[in-house]
DNA sequence: TTGACAGCTTAACGCCGTTAAGGGCAGGCT
DNA sequence: AGCCTGCCCTTAACGGCGTTAAGCTGTCAA
């Protein structure tokens, strides 16, 4: 009976493993000792693959975004505004996917040139449907950065992704509002069917965008 | 020579002292001993003020945000237009104001209902300029989640308020993106001029709500 | 057979948030 | 005067964290 040697790790590897944790135990509770007993290794072992946790955050985050795209199917025919729906509905989606994954991603930096192809592609399509590069850039990094404050907010409040519901005391809050009727009843607004608060949010850039660069 | 006896603390004195002390060391190095020391005192005297570290973060934001209002000067005959471009600067100005402001801004959730108030008066001014209360929930909200979005990139990329730079490497970032042309010219868009963009993210909101909700 | 080097372990360091237990000191009651 | 109560803080300690130093093991080329 041999004790079943393990492959050597790689950081693609650790990656996905962490990804894998981070679901069970939240940013918080996703420390380098778990991780590496989840790939039966000790925690100085990841120390070789990466130069410290941040690395490995950055990796995570980078793998976060490859699935992103992979499962984006970007038409080279879409208009600018379906492309921008598609981007950031696709980009809100692998977020919610992990908990906490708003803030491991816009915590971290990619580590690689991966995201390149794609920046480029939807810069000339946004060019392409008649935007300079510069509208085209506070187009994409507006939509980008309301994305990813959303899904921050979101899961701020609504920790778990497969949660239905609040943790969140709407009663409660309804009392301590007495007294302020419009801020009391803008409440079951505001913790209340996400998805449709996302899009509202994404229709009035996507409005802007149309109003301010002229284009249709 | 007495020893010149320390006033007690209170829970107001503990998060000015912490907000101070975040600019020096940031959010990481924003320590509960730190704090004591800084307060002439042991750490374990702050739970006697705070049920755990989360709580004192949570008067922190609020303090911060109570900063920020008190900074604001509405005028109750503003425009909608003026009223959330005034709140929207107010905002990042408070959080660029300290190290990793919007981390922990947007990881805090208030102490009390003194944003309440604010709240009302901004739905109230917003309804009366034609928007349902629904859409003014929706305006309010996507600014102001874009405004933290923006400010965590921001602070991401240039930690220190007062630093004037970069601390990203534009000119490496252009080597790496050689190939895709208008990724690799979008560097400096993206990485200058801050207060551009902001505003630019800023107006086209501005300009979705105005078509989008029908108001001038 | 030797040597180099990749990939891991063991041991330890200093720091963290947090808890348990108790000390000092003010003010009111008897 | 003596005592009690409750506030505000200290000392000591716990378990866990990220990280580093040093050394062990196996593989493979020379």
């Amino acid at each position: 009976m041999k004790p079943e040697k393990r492959a050597p790790l790689d950081r693609g590897r650790v990656a996905d493993t962490a990804l894998r944790l981070l679901n069970e135990t939240g940013l918080e509770g996703l420390t380098l000792r778990a991780i590496a007993r989840e790939l039966d290794v000790k925690a100085p072992a990841l120390y070789w693959h990466f130069k410290d946790k941040r690395a490995l955050l950055d990796e995570m985050a980078t793998e976060m975004y490859r699935r992103t795209i992979a499962g984006a199917a970007l038409d080279p025919a879409d208009t600018w505004r379906e492309r921008l729906l598609k981007i950031n509905r696709h980009l809100r989606g692998a977020l919610l996917g992990y908990r906490d994954g708003a803030r491991v991603f816009s915590g971290s930096r990619f580590t690689g040139t991966e995201h390149a192809p794609e920046l480029e592609a939807n810069l000339r399509l946004l060019t392409e449907s008649g935007l300079t590069l510069a509208q085209a850039v506070h187009a994409g990094r507006t939509t980008h950065l309301y994305t990813l404050g959303f899904v921050t907010e979101e899961q701020g409040v609504r920790p778990f992704p497969d949660d239905p519901g609040e943790g969140y005391d709407l009663e409660e809050r309804a009392r301590r509002l007495a007294g302020y009727p419009l801020a009391a009843a803008a409440g079951k607004l505001l913790f209340d069917d996400w998805d449709q608060q996302f899009e509202e949010g994404l229709e009035l850039l996507l409005a802007g965008i149309a109003a301010r660069y002229g284009i249709g």
